[in-house]
DNA sequence: AACCAGGCGCATA
DNA sequence: TATGCGCATGGT
């Protein structure tokens, strides 16, 4: 890996297994978007990244290297050994080959909130929706950025609302879940600190006291939010290569990377149906 | 115009 | 423990 500033920005090159386009639009996030021209437009806690494609690698346009060592070098998890992952789950012929076809693809380590809050407007809904959702609460309740975009809002500013005060996000029968886990979140009944040391099992069982909050959405919070890559999040999608392809559960060598396999095989069956 | 969307809570057996 | 249904909203 290869980081080094230059007048537009700083520039990424010489990473292994890092294809930043799949890994942001691959629906783990939801609040990039792949501007016209090719650019990865994103924000992440008060950062905004423009990304191009540039030298084989990437340019994170206008960013000083402060902000890409304590912002975007953990948000792509660029330090984790991912090609070796890759490697090592391929040992499995269908992990194989979606690996192959969607070669790059990380998990992002997204804010434990955002992705809590996130992934309980994903219920029972589509994507393009949730994105839209998400982007109404990022404009309602957020801070305006230079620029023009908008902050993901904390937990505190949501937890005095009623769920009618959620209303212009036309979020739905989620909306009562959102100021439920921002309510137990303010008071400290429950702790994303104290989730984050806590072993898989005890961390689901005290994210699923939030109203809402499944085993899904419990899992997705894991991987995605507390970069735990030994949960699993079953979806539709997933449940149906389960059914389909592993009947007797995901293959030893997926073992420890269970979310990154999950993410492979998402994404392959997603694109898959989209594609006939 | 039904049906579905990265589910969950609740009632029922 | 295991099903089945309703839920807000919006896109096909």
């Amino acid at each position: 890996m290869r980081i080094e500033k230059t007048e537009d920005g700083v520039l990424l090159t010489q990473t292994e297994c890092f294809d930043a386009q799949l890994s942001c639009m691959c629906g783990q996030a939801f609040r990039w978007s792949l501007l016209p021209d090719g650019t990865l437009h994103g924000v992440v806690g008060s950062s905004v990244a423009n990304i191009e494609k540039r030298d084989g690698g990437y340019l994170f346009r206008g960013t000083d290297m402060e902000t890409f060592e304590q912002v975007w070098r953990p948000y792509f998890d660029l330090d984790r050994d991912y090609a070796g992952i890759c490697r090592r789950i391929s040992a499995d012929g269908h992990m194989k080959r979606a690996v192959e076809m969607y070669y790059g693809i990380r998990i992002l380590r997204q804010e434990p909130w955002e992705a809590l809050c996130s992934f309980i407007i994903s219920q029972n809904n589509n994507i393009p929706r949730i994105s839209g959702i998400i982007k109404r609460l990022c404009e309602s309740f957020g801070e305006r950025l230079p620029g023009g975009d908008y902050s993901f809002p904390g937990y505190s500013v949501l937890a005095g609302l009623s769920p009618q005060a959620l209303s212009p996000l036309r979020a739905g029968f989620r909306a009562r879940y959102i100021t439920d886990a921002a309510s137990k979140l303010e008071s400290r009944e429950l702790s994303l600190e104290e989730i984050a040391l806590l072993p898989l099992p005890e961390a689901r069982a005290q994210l699923m006291r939030i109203t809402g909050v499944g085993a899904k959405v419990a899992e997705c919070t894991l991987l995605y939010g507390f970069s735990r890559m030994d949960a699993f999040p079953v979806d539709v999608w997933v449940k149906r290569i389960m059914q389909e392809l592993y009947p007797g559960g995901l293959p030893e060598c997926a073992r420890g990377f269970e979310g990154i396999a999950q993410q492979y095989l998402f994404h392959w069956r997603r694109e898959g149906e989209r594609s006939d």
